[in-house]
DNA sequence: AATGAATGAGGATTCATTCAT
DNA sequence: TATGAATGAATCCTCATTCAT
């Protein structure tokens, strides 16, 4: 016979210690943000949170679990924005790829910039959590790509090739926010840029000779 | 001056300094690009310099000094490449440029691969030994699209985001090989893709209407 | 006295107190044999009694107070199992106290396992509640020996070492089912164990030439 | 080419390694003989051995294998002492037994210490390090009783049960040196002591009624 | 110049204990 | 009373660096 409030009270708590965890990670991110995964220590991370060091291990099992809930948090909101983009029908829905893809970085700036670090040198991070969403995109305009391609609206590029390009250009604008030395875009920033790294992939620079 | 011999003695004995110091470089690069830096340990090197740990202090000051010694290096390799393409000419030089690029991506991937790792985290690194040589490129591509559409040849596309789109694109196709990901390049290959990158950035991947 | 049911109240608080004493005291000492007192972690003990570990401190001032509350208790058993047995009037008597010395063993195995590793080191422990019942035994014994020495059943040996011997071999017996390496006795086993160590003792092993 | 000193160079650096590590481990016995393993720090140990605590691991892996080498140790010693002993002829070895095993209790009473408290509670420890060796010396005695009960010298005892008791015995009178709580033997008490147990082992206490 | 040895300054993690509810 | 949460004080261990030879 337990209290008909135990559900709730267990959902209270549930709440409180995700929130718990919550703010514990944003502060292991901007510790891991500024110093790197490896030279931040975890004392760093409860000062930040304003918690005893041993406190972390609560909620925590292990320095390097907190990273990969980094990993896995980012990799759910990147899954959560794009589950719906099945296929690109067209060019608009290109430079929406785009736009979104520039949203999860704008809004988890942190987050992304410990990711993309640490990916440089572990594995499992890379594999799981970085390279299994960039395929996603990739694929996707790999596609897009294909399709013209084969209906002629295309040049005979290789899919493969022009899918690095856009994503490439995309890293060329992202990268400076992500590491800190340019200021995060504004929406209609974000939205010129998407049309611009799309215009150049679409038609180039050159001025057409006729048209 | 006791001994005629002197100055070839020192410089014989410089000669064999400076050999210890790149073996040690080199052995660093290898271990920095397996673990990262900050996880490398300098037994770590020792060991693969087939040396003694305590010997590392007699080439260099500290292990970040065996790192700035890379990063310096490598801006180095990569000021020699670049310091006569002044000017970009034509299509012709741009596409020597990204190839001579990727050769240095190529020929000391490891260094490179080290050097991206801290450069993420370390402002100094970033600043005075990758930034400063990204730099270099950018401005001289974003010279060449500025020359252009003043010209008439180009529409009117900021120069600084096609710069950044070309650095891009270049940076989607090189990165997986830093990371250890895809195989480096053969010769014929790094001139396909500098074609190819040149390519889209000129006219887009989009069939001309008329030509 | 407010309430004439204060004392019942307070008494049968007593009781569930003591009980719950008791389930904690068993838990820990399960734990305490399986890993030892200083790996034990409250935790475990805890965990072991299926409450909280908090809850420890309201029937026990600390990890150690439960120790020395295993301890006492252990020695009161012996105590209770002793008190009768003042002198050993023959050899009958002297079979019987091996048999009860036994029977506390195998009734409080993992009780005496770990008071016994813990008194190895613990000074405190070994002189109260160890070696003080230790000394009950031994001296029932030397005076035995001391009684039949003087009445020239015994040869002169010193009491000291034959009331040493007794208890040794006893140990020889105990210590591979105290250690958890050969299984407890069963009855009837015991009585025969008794039985032969005694015989050992008084006849030794030898065929009587005469008799 | 090495130098002709090599070799001699080799074996000094050796030895003082070895000093050393011996050095560590008598500072290590001493603190685990005082407190036990487990509530030994590695600082107490580096501190009793006058070095720096990281120095430990310049002779150790770790704080357990310290524990292991102490363990490995005695053992060697043990088997050193038994190795020539390999049948029991008669009365006079029997008693020599028991006197070279008291010798290794007297010698390195503190690394038996140690060794006795850590088998209580690990596994590993004991079935390696001391239940072989027991088990040597068990086997010699099982050996002598089964050879004189069956050319009827002995009465049919269980073997088994006699080399127990000779080992209880040996215990009982062992133990309180090894705790600490008695003085270890003089040579002349140890053979005295063997001679008891033998005699009791053999005779019993009582008076023959004939012979 | 080269190095084996030594170590101080941490670093991640554990744990007995306290405290607010 | 019961307990989840919090934590200070260790604990084992690592590592960049120094030093004596």
């Amino acid at each position: 016979m337990q209290n008909p409030d135990d559900n709730q009270i267990a959902s209270r708590r549930d709440r409180r210690i995700q929130r718990k965890r919550q703010e514990i990670l944003a502060a292991a991110t901007r510790i891991f943000a500024q110093k790197g995964y490896a030279a931040a220590t975890t004392k760093d991370i409860a000062n930040e949170a304003d918690i005893g060091e041993s406190t972390l291990y609560s909620y925590f099992a292990s320095k390097r679990d907190i990273l990969i809930a980094i990993a896995k948090e980012t990799g759910e909101v990147f899954d959560r924005k794009f589950q719906e983009a099945r296929g690109l029908e067209n060019r608009a829905a290109l430079v929406e790829l785009l736009e979104n893809a520039m949203d999860i970085f704008t809004e988890r700036l942190d987050f992304t910039r410990t990711l993309v670090a640490e990916a440089w040198i572990d594995d499992e991070i890379f594999e799981n959590y970085v390279m299994l969403r960039l395929k996603t995109i990739e694929l996707l305009i790999e596609a897009f790509i294909t399709d013209r391609v084969s209906s002629g609206v295309f040049r005979p590029v290789e899919p493969g090739l022009g899918a690095r390009a856009v994503m490439g250009m995309f890293a060329g604008i992202v990268i400076p926010v992500l590491r800190g030395n340019e200021a995060p875009f504004t929406p209609e920033k974000r939205h010129q840029i998407a049309q611009d790294v799309v215009d150049v992939l679409l038609d180039g620079v050159r001025v057409r000779h006729s048209d």
